[in-house]
DNA sequence: AGCACGCCGACT
DNA sequence: GTCGGCGTGCTC
């Protein structure tokens, strides 16, 4: 018997299967999907049996595998089979892939640690006769008294014993411990949730699940508040009850607590979570339940999507806009497209919930790739907030630089009723552009609609898709005032600026600096909730799924920070986070108010906002994006090439672009090469290419090609994103 | 990746 | 004379 293993080493040249020969010894253990250890050019490493067969036809002299690692299978049938799949999608070595499915204290290299807890369990160690006649020849102590009870129900847990009698009775070798792997117990109450679902939600459940043996999938679009997380709580429910199990994957569990608290309360000892904020430790306990089939639902943020379940009845992906479900290092992978491969493995439905659809979801459904269900109406029946947009040109004629006539006296109506207000400050992304501080005048790239960088040394705007070049001007070509510069204030200066306006302001302020800590993002949360304080400045992270009751006000101050991010997502990135954002006001009885501050009144996407309408966020999107041939419309893959050496990564990325336009179909667009957005960091100068496409057959392919080129550069080197969500 | 082998410079 | 520099090649 032969066995192929793939090592631990994620290298180009050794991403490949090595045969062994497997002793006899192991023959009868040895199965598809261990973890084993192989003698490798003098050492020993680390593998995974991919293939196990009865003969062996090559020419190599081989080797016999030296022992077998983990007992239990790391990786199934279905998972060996996705780890290929997904290194086919994305172009990464089927090591990294494996790596990536595992949680770290079973990924292949990780020096063994262990992370189990024991308990001792006592047992018997001679025939039961020998036992017997031992009482039957001793004075009544407690050793008798041990092996008595010992006789009779077999095994008896260390602690529970008296120690020196125990210890005696092994020294005369009449019993012997055994090490057991403590078994943790999820004591959480189990509440039924008896909410019913109204009209509207029981037609999209009956739609779903009348499909729970297909493997379709679904678009839930549903706008905020209209009980989406009631739906996956009943679909949940059904699929257990027909003896399957589900997998939800939620955007980040941080700011998804109350998700795992409702499931908790209605699954209990049935669930498991995975999610970065978990040590290595708890990690691999999670996932040996689901190993050991111990649950019956997975939650989880990106990665969980590979969560061990057998027998998988659904998979929900709330949030799917979201782009946390798109990995940013290799392998670069979305759990959207992983989620899919597996329910048509599993045969059952997936179900994709959001507000604010992604346009490639939305486009689909629109295709009927996926199926599209609709939650219309709020499920309590609050109307939805009102939206004020506030010009913000004309406030500065008034000399209201930040903060609107409007949005003051909301502010301070709030304050006198004794309500809460959220303001909403858009961080400045890592690249830096020009806006004109009188007009809000963005430059834009002429080919790709997207907003130009600045780059200070040479004066110049850059677009960093194709690499189109200006000099920037000295008065603003709009409104020919000397207002060109970069703007922008930080949450601080604006708690400062609160501070200073509003005697009876009580600021807490929540972004990256306040919340780097662990825990600090829920104390902010909470100390909110309980109105400590009763007004909460920040960053975008305050914008999703926040439930604050006495919020009625939440104020935009700067909606052009978003919209101006130079990436062709930035209008549905705005759109996303304004409508969830407008969705925080008066979620209980009180209505809310919105107001949103720009320089673009007039811009659709703000416009869109104001009227709640993804719609017509939508149709006017669409039509940009098909102009500008971008996704949905166009399929994306970009290149990074990068060295030390700024003319090297230079000549190669040419080499690169010029070897692409020779190979691949002439109907697929080559932009760049360009110098990439974060181009120089850590000492590497980057360059991107991008390629649009269509239909393309020579593309991976090519890509391939590529990547196993510069996989022997030492000074060069080549990464791929297919599909990017950030170029 | 990581180790052996190999072919050239300065040292116990 | 040897120790050790890191270039090259190979790994079932």
């Amino acid at each position: 018997m032969y066995a192929y293993c793939i090592i631990e080493y994620p290298v180009k040249s050794l991403d490949k299967a090595f045969t062994y020969k497997i002793p006899s010894q192991l023959q009868e253990k040895l199965q598809v999907g261990m973890k084993v250890l192989v003698p490798f050019n003098n050492r020993l490493v680390h593998g995974i049996v991919l293939k196990i067969t009865k003969d062996y036809s090559g020419q190599y002299d081989l080797k016999e595998i030296e022992k077998i690692e983990d007992e239990f299978l790391i990786l199934n049938k279905e998972l060996l089979e996705l780890g290929r799949y997904m290194q086919n999608i994305t172009l990464c070595n089927l090591i990294t892939s494996y790596q990536t499915m595992l949680p770290s204290a079973l990924k292949i290299k990780e020096q063994k640690k262990d992370y189990n807890e024991y308990d001792s369990y006592i047992v018997l160690n001679q025939p039961k006769e020998i036992i017997q006649n031992f009482i039957n020849t001793h004075k009544k102590s407690n050793k008798t008294q041990i092996l008595e009870n010992l006789l009779e129900q077999k095994e008896q847990n260390r602690k529970e014993l008296n120690q020196s009698s125990l210890r005696e009775l092994i020294k005369l070798n009449m019993v012997k411990v055994e090490k057991r792997i403590k078994k943790k117990k999820n004591e959480k109450e189990i509440i039924i949730d008896n909410k019913v679902l109204n009209e509207e939600q029981q037609k999209v459940y009956e739609t779903i699940s009348s499909n729970f043996n297909n493997s379709k999938t679904f678009l839930l679009y549903g706008v905020t508040g209209s009980g989406k997380t009631l739906i996956y709580i009943h679909l949940i429910k059904e699929v257990i009850k027909q003896n399957k199990t589900a997998l939800l994957l939620v955007p980040e569990i941080s700011l998804t607590g109350q998700i795992i608290n409702i499931f908790y309360e209605n699954f209990g000892v049935d669930v498991a979570i995975l999610h970065s904020g978990l040590s290595n430790k708890e990690k691999y306990e999670e996932y040996l339940k689901i190993l050991n089939n111990e649950v019956k639902i997975v939650i989880g943020t990106r990665s969980a999507v590979f969560a061990p379940l057998t027998n998988i009845g659904i998979i929900i992906i709330d949030e799917e806009h979201s782009d946390t479900y798109k990995q940013d290092n290799t392998p670069r992978y979305h759990a959207r497209d992983i989620a899919i491969k597996r329910s048509e493995y599993h045969q059952c439905p997936l179900v994709l919930g959001s507000a604010t659809p992604s346009l490639e979801s939305m486009a689909r459904a629109g295709k009927k790739v996926y199926e599209l269900v609709q939650l219309k109406k709020r499920a309590n029946n609050l109307p939805l907030p009102k939206v004020f947009i506030v010009d913000m040109k004309q406030e500065l004629e008034k000399r209201n630089f930040i903060i609107s006539e409007l949005l003051d006296q909301k502010i301070k109506e709030c304050f006198e009723k004794k309500e809460q207000v959220i303001l909403l400050l858009n961080r400045r992304g890592f690249s830096t552009f020009i806006t004109c501080s009188n007009c809000g005048f963005t430059y834009k790239c002429p080919h790709c609609e997207i907003t130009l960088t600045y780059h200070k040394q040479a004066n110049t705007l850059r677009c960093h898709y194709c690499g189109y070049t200006k000099i920037k001007d000295d008065i603003c070509p709009e409104c020919h005032e000397k207002g060109l510069n970069y703007m922008g204030m930080g949450t601080e200066k604006l708690e400062e600026i609160i501070k200073g306006k509003y005697e009876q302001a009580k600021p807490i302020r929540m972004d990256a600096d306040t919340t780097s800590k662990k825990g600090a993002h829920s104390k902010i949360i909470t100390a909110f909730k309980n109105e400590e304080y009763n007004i909460l400045i920040g960053t975008q992270m305050i914008s999703k799924g926040l439930d604050f009751p006495k919020c009625t006000l939440v104020g935009v101050i700067n909606a052009d920070t978003s919209l101006n991010i130079p990436d062709f997502r930035s209008s549905e990135k705005t759109f996303s986070l304004l409508d969830q954002a407008a969705g925080r006001a008066g979620r209980s009885t009180t209505p809310g108010n919105v107001i949103i501050q720009t320089f673009n009144p007039d811009n659709e996407t703000i416009k869109a906002v104001k009227e709640h309408n993804y719609d017509l966020f939508y149709q006017s999107e669409m039509k940009v994006r098909k102009i500008l041939k971008y996704p949905p419309y166009y399929y994306l893959a970009n290149i990074k090439i990068g060295s030390t050496n700024y003319s090297e990564a230079s000549k190669e990325a040419t080499k690169v672009k010029k070897y692409l336009e020779k190979n691949l179909d002439p109907s697929s667009i080559i932009l760049g090469p360009s110098t990439a957005s974060n181009f120089k960091r850590n000492n590497i100068y980057r360059f991107s290419i991008t390629i649009k496409y269509r239909f393309d057959k020579y593309l991976m392919k090519v890509l391939k090609e590529l990547d196993e080129i510069y996989a022997t550069n030492k000074n060069v080197f080549l990464e791929l994103d297919i599909n990017p969500l950030w170029i």
